[in-house]
DNA sequence: ATTAGCACTCGCAAGTGGAGAGTGCTAAAA
DNA sequence: TTTTAGCACTCTCCACTTGCGAGTGCTAAT
């Protein structure tokens, strides 16, 4: 890859992603004028499809980027565009709404995320099993009909050291009175605060585990409660904005194009799976096209990054466009939002 | 309108509904031969025509139902379909799954409701002002920073007479202590449970009206404290399901015709306000396409109804159809799923 | 009041042809 | 040896035409 091979690759790719048609070697000659006629860069076209990383739709049209193209650029040829003040202010000031509660911040940073990207935006939230306990609050609830005293029901309120809430509606046998519930709950703040979602569960599976914590006061009733109060379903949720973004892209006007990606795009679990499973390291990561082992990807491509409370990792989010996609920019945005959503959980509550 | 008028017309539009093309009149003489010859038909086609039922797209085209040949069909001619035990116990057992809390039964709801019509299912959540208080929770959060003790926080859990339970985390001046807090917390259960958040949040408002409560108990700091503790932005959140399914629709196979009905769904907003509006009586009610004053619906339909619990309407559940839908199939579905709806909150928790 | 027959209209799909864009190749120039 | 100009070739896209089929409205006969 000498150097004008490089400069013509990435004029291939960046003139196809303002137009989405074919480059040919004359519009790259007037556009890029590098100097050399538009026959010198015939040639290197020819190379460069030797290479894998331009091919012609068709036998006498112009060039288009490939995957490994793609990949290429990213990797190697481009460089993260710098975000103007405005847009950075606007994602700051929109991501800091944190007085709506956390759901309300993730829910605003995936719609910005596609406002500013003009793509699909998605947050994930975090893990739950991976939180750490903060605080547990348990509720009891008079049963609302006289006969419904043979079974009571308990809020539980679980605060995680992120500032997220859960609310969990537990059933309690009747032989458990108010006053044991205050005492379990006294009991359960203070072995189980610190720890992980995950580790509690497995402790509250164990029963020596159990018994030792909750020495001689351990029953049938209240071990059964206590297994029942941290039995969530740890669905990881996902936002997703900007959908019909889609529709003005060229690539997408055709309906047969289209459903696949929305058609995924519905089933939120599949996406959720997608998405949170790359989770190595921090730093944003790109996957190009048909990377994603998904149907209905195969023409998208995904940058992520993920977003942290005080170093531990708690979610995704990123951006969702065309293959053929603005890499730098979006990049930085992500980056960019991804920075500010952690600095927005350093400090929970 | 005779006799012939309404069974042609019903046959016009059934047939519509079943091919999206224009209906002919031997179509209908074969197809539902009702005695008399493609000519007659077509006599009483003009007729219908004159009357504004039908209209032909073109000179010599078959006939197609016009919004408000659709209205007479709903309102005078068509039976309700009687669903399938099959179908009747899949919505039961759907719906039924309360274990998971409010939120899981409404986007079960909407699940079952898009996969059962083939068209898109929603569920608008309650009005949080319009639900009675049950119970109020105040739950003091310490600082996590050394230098944040110059401003608590409050965890208000708001337990609803519905169900619902609502997070929201107050923040409270220094000079109350916990201890204020829960005698904060007893006064207001004491004097708010049974109100309606509406209700309550006019009181807070009123600084007369707070004074009584809490007698000469009421310092700034309280009274600041009661007013955020009940000022939850009470918007309905909707879910919706089944979008996709449009793409199988023939009459939107076209982009431009699907794009701006997505763009509308994305503005989740705009939705809830569309459809949260006219909730007059309980029953069915069926908006016929250009009926919805909002652009992206001029070619759907919108059955809904709404659901309550123990006779107060809580919500609307609907499905969104195009135009050409299956009218007595749907109008039960929601019908019946708005009454499985109904049961399951008849006992709240 | 109903029916058969016929001329007419229109949309749709397939086929045609020219314009435009872009390539690869070759031979000449630097 | 590298670069350039020129030329023939290929392919898409668009506008245009044409034939077919479906369906109507009208009229005259039943």
């Amino acid at each position: 890859m000498d150097f004008r091979k490089r400069e013509v690759l990435e004029a291939i790719i960046e003139c196809y992603n303002q137009t989405a048609a074919p480059v040919g070697s004359r519009t790259i000659e007037r556009r890029y004028g590098m100097g050399v006629s538009a026959a010198t860069i015939r040639n290197t076209m020819a190379d460069l499809e030797e290479l894998g990383y331009v091919t012609q739709p068709h036998p006498s049209a112009g060039r288009v980027p490939t995957e490994i193209g793609y990949r290429v650029y990213v990797d190697s040829l481009m460089e993260a565009e710098e975000l103007s003040n405005k847009e950075k202010l606007l994602i700051q000031e929109r991501c800091a709404s944190l007085d709506g509660g956390f759901e309300e911040v993730i829910e605003q940073t995936s719609k910005i995320l596609s406002e500013i990207s003009h793509y699909i935006g998605f947050v994930l939230t975090p893990e739950l099993h991976e939180s750490i306990l903060r605080r547990l609050e348990l509720i009891p609830i008079d049963g609302d009909d006289d006969n419904s005293k043979h079974q009571g029901k308990v809020l539980a309120v679980l605060l995680m050291a992120s500032g997220v809430v859960k609310n969990h509606i537990v059933p309690v046998s009747k032989d458990l009175t108010d006053q044991d519930i205050r005492r379990i709950s006294r009991i359960l703040n203070e072995k189980l605060v610190g720890l992980s979602l995950q580790r509690i569960q497995q402790i509250s599976q164990d029963t020596a585990h159990l018994k030792a914590i909750f020495d001689t006061y351990l029953s049938d009733s209240v071990a059964a409660f206590t297994r029942n109060t941290f039995s969530l379903n740890q669905e990881i949720h996902i936002y997703l904005d900007g959908a019909s973004n889609f529709f003005s892209q060229p690539e997408f006007l055709q309906v047969d194009k289209i459903e696949p990606l929305f058609r995924l795009l519905e089933q939120k679990e599949r996406i959720a799976g997608l998405l949170s499973l790359p989770q190595p390291t921090s730093g944003i990561q790109v996957v190009i096209g048909s990377e994603n082992n998904y149907e209905g990807m195969e023409m998208c491509s995904v940058v992520h990054s993920c977003y942290t409370s005080r170093g531990d990792v708690m979610g995704t989010i990123g951006v969702i466009g065309p293959t053929r996609m603005q890499y730098p920019r979006i990049v930085s945005i992500v980056d960019f939002t991804a920075q500010v959503m952690s600095q927005v959980f350093e400090h929970p509550l």
